[in-house]
DNA sequence: AATCTATTCAATGATTTGTTTGAATACTTG
DNA sequence: CAAGTATTCAAACAAATCATTGAATAGATT
């Protein structure tokens, strides 16, 4: 093989698999389905676009092996396929993170405007006797994994829920992602019932990839 | 803000970082730049593109900070832009290597045509006493930087240069990436001349992300 | 078998991306 | 300041990407 075709195919077909992750639609799928399985329906709901659009995004993202699928009668059910999927998109995330002014001057403003400004991160997490930690993603998620000591309360259920939480504790709380806007909605709300509560910038998945020993293929 | 703002001008921005990676061309002058810097006509001959196509894209690169430039008279030059500019490109590579046949298979026959169908890895590195490691770059790229204990015999001196070489000795030669053939080529050169030599699979930089603390930027 | 539902397919047009070409700009050297 | 070199710019066309629409398919239910 000519060295020039070798390059030229190895780049292109690693550039191709870069193309899955270059819309934005396609990377909000993939930081939903990395917090569990959805149907294409759902996966449309909560990105906003329509079915269709949807299913070529996920059909996309299942050539490029990003997402794996399972069929369960007329569902068919979409997850993000293993550990190295989940690890590139997170590095790309953090790159912008870290030197995307944009996604920095939205997120920080978002965040103000929320009145969730601050955050704290896992290796600055109180003792279990000074803060209780706060899972308000829907129960299926929580339910395919959570962060060790976490008690689940959708977000959805919060506002009749208040009264399970304890006022001595800080109530620290987190979602999908940093994206993800549950746990500002959380904070905002318990904050206005007197609670102290503060968002957690890191999430299960973070957890998951340093502890969860089954998640190889 | 609006949450449907919020979250499309987050991955829309996040997007169009993954897309400075989608582009093949624009890969190979990552993986060249991490290397070292250069000047644009240096990229565009490596990389067997006109001096104005590599122009674009490295702008596009340079707007995406993926990569930083600076100039010296007449010559600007380039180089990767820190350490998560390569982390991310690092964890898209590796995903291809791990989940894309296309590039495992194309790899894994350039390297049998190429008469270097085995690799070391740098945990399996026998001791001083059995091997040498050569690093077959250019010289200015082995100067920015490279493994410890490397000798530095660039691919293109080296069969002047083979008398320079122990014969007792296992003779481990790396170069620029995964992708780089300049090994291959120092391999089989070595071989025919009668040495033990094999292809180490890492390089400079995978002991530079852990080990160079001025990395941070 | 007929109906219903979730998903996919196919076609369309608007937009973006990529490369080439030749001219323009920025800096250096004589 | 004129000539030379490295780089960038601008225009142009081909190709790829994306969302939308409405129809088609696969499986479940009756």
């Amino acid at each position: 093989m000519e060295k020039r075709t070798f390059k030229d195919s190895i780049y292109t077909a690693i550039a191709g698999l870069a193309k899955a992750f270059g819309n934005a639609n396609r990377l909000e799928i993939l930081d939903l389905l990395a917090n569990g399985e959805k149907t294409v329906e759902q996966v449309a709901t909560q990105t906003a676009i329509t079915v269709a659009n949807a299913s070529q995004h996920l059909q996309l993202l299942k050539n490029a092996r990003l997402v794996k699928s399972r069929r369960e009668g007329n569902f068919i059910f979409y997850t993000i396929n293993g550990k190295q999927a989940y690890t590139a998109w997170k590095a790309l995330r953090e790159l912008a993170l870290a030197a995307e002014p944009a996604v920095q001057v939205t997120l920080r403003q978002y965040r103000h405007e929320a009145g969730s400004p601050e955050s704290l991160t896992l290796d600055s997490l109180p003792g279990n006797d000074r803060a209780l930690l706060l899972d308000v993603r829907p129960t299926d998620e929580y339910a395919s994994g959570s962060l060790p000591g976490a008690v689940s309360i959708p977000i959805g259920e919060l506002p009749q829920r208040l009264g399970e939480l304890p006022r001595h504790l800080t109530i620290i709380t987190y979602c999908r992602g940093p994206f993800c806007t549950f746990a500002d909605d959380a904070v905002q709300l318990l904050k206005a019932n007197g609670f102290d509560a503060v968002r957690l910038e890191e999430t299960y998945l973070d957890h998951r990839l340093h502890n969860d020993e089954s998640w190889k293929n």
